[in-house]
DNA sequence: CGGCATCCGGGAAGATACTG
DNA sequence: CAGTATCTTCCCGGATGCCG
């Protein structure tokens, strides 16, 4: 029928906050399912479709194309074909895409205090850094210098410490203090859940090789919120 | 059929992120459509069903049932029968809940810079204070004194400046020194906009009253971030 | 195989009407 | 005023298939 006309003229998309407060223009551009997680992805630098499609558990690709064409239509993504050797697509964060870490980040800070958080879920390797520059604590760290690589799946990554600043992004582990190699929520139950490393090589499939010593300091640098206490549901 | 068991008693809620990362939980939490702007209109305060309602254009009641469900069941709402006098119901955000005030200003602040960001749509009250909150800059604000008040449909608001503090919120306009009564978009296009007040008395159904030399000044302590620079879409 | 387009089933959101 | 009931519409998630 012709009727999708009248849909079309009509006052405007039914499907969005007719608001003039920043934070629902905000939900109009990434408040949709996944897009902020597909963000997240991308924060540490551009990607392949499939990768982000690993590191999202349950994402469909329909979707994620979807997702990749609305940012990308806002202004918050775009499409890079890489040089001919490897001549594949990325998608990258523009400038204001990349600013939008202070966002995950509050979002990470506030939803660490749920009690319904379960922390031994599955974990990227992007998640596991942008936590570390969330929950990074300065003052401890003033007298400290070292860097801790991290093998996650296919990619590298580094966290640097100096100058009571962290670094954390992807990077090359050879010069690193201590290296981590296996699944990202083994090193997040050693750094931010207190579990000793000689359990998580025994049963959660972690490697350490290097500075022990550097790793249990390193782990210091970052810690948990406490939980929330919350009035109990009468239902 | 009993076919719904099968689901029912499957790995899990289909419809959830399985992801430790902090952001994940947050939007299993508050990822919802409408449930972020449900948690911004309760910022200032307790509010009833229909207050919400009023001013989130656009939501319907079922759903925002059921939101308030959803936060009341994840600790972040609590339902509250006021005192016998008048025998209504309010919602009110937990203290946890009040946390979530960084998040919103974080999308703020983010979404401001949008190329896409309609300032001249509908604006609630509360989403003019919180935008002062965020958008305030402390150190204009060094030798400067005073309050402004604000009549936006049915509620009063207050802005008090001192000590390079602001405190935005309910309150009284009595010893207010300037009061804007008219729509919230008319006041934020005065303070954002820096549209002339004469223009919008006459043109934006805006009132005002008090020491408008202190209006000037007050606008003065708030400005948007400009605009991000965004490659052209070529589709 | 990576990057989509298409079709389908289930479920959430939107609009309206109705009830205590 | 504070929701509930119902119906429609649209989005999400999964499977399949095309195309370079």
């Amino acid at each position: 029928m012709e009727l999708d006309k009248i849909t079309d003229s009509s006052t405007a998309s039914r499907r969005r906050y007719d608001d003039a407060c920043g934070t629902a223009h905000a939900l109009d551009l990434v408040g949709e399912r996944w897009a902020l997680l597909v963000i997240r992805e991308l924060m540490l630098g551009p990607k392949r479709f499939s990768d982000i499609r690993a590191d999202l558990p349950g994402i469909s690709a329909n979707v994620l194309t979807q997702r990749l064409e609305g940012l990308e239509a806002s202004g918050i993504v775009v499409r890079r074909r890489l040089p001919p050797p490897a001549s594949t697509q990325v998608y990258e964060l523009t400038d204001w895409g990349y600013e939008a870490e202070p966002i995950i980040q509050e979002l990470g800070r506030w939803a660490a205090r749920s009690p319904a958080h379960d922390p031994s879920l599955q974990l990227s390797g992007t998640s596991l850094m942008l936590s570390f520059r969330t929950m990074f604590d300065a003052a401890r760290a003033q007298a400290m210098n070292g860097t801790a690589g991290f093998r996650i799946g296919n990619e590298t990554l580094v966290a640097r410490v100096a100058d009571g600043r962290l670094e954390a992004g992807r990077g090359d582990t050879a010069q690193a203090d201590v290296v981590f190699t296996g699944p990202a929520p083994a090193v997040a139950a050693f750094v931010y859940g207190g579990v000793p490393l000689a359990a998580l090589e025994a049963e959660a499939g972690l490697a350490v090789t290097g500075d022990r010593g550097f790793a249990a300091r390193f782990a210091g640098l970052f810690n948990l919120p406490a939980k929330a206490v919350v009035p109990a549901a009468d239902a």
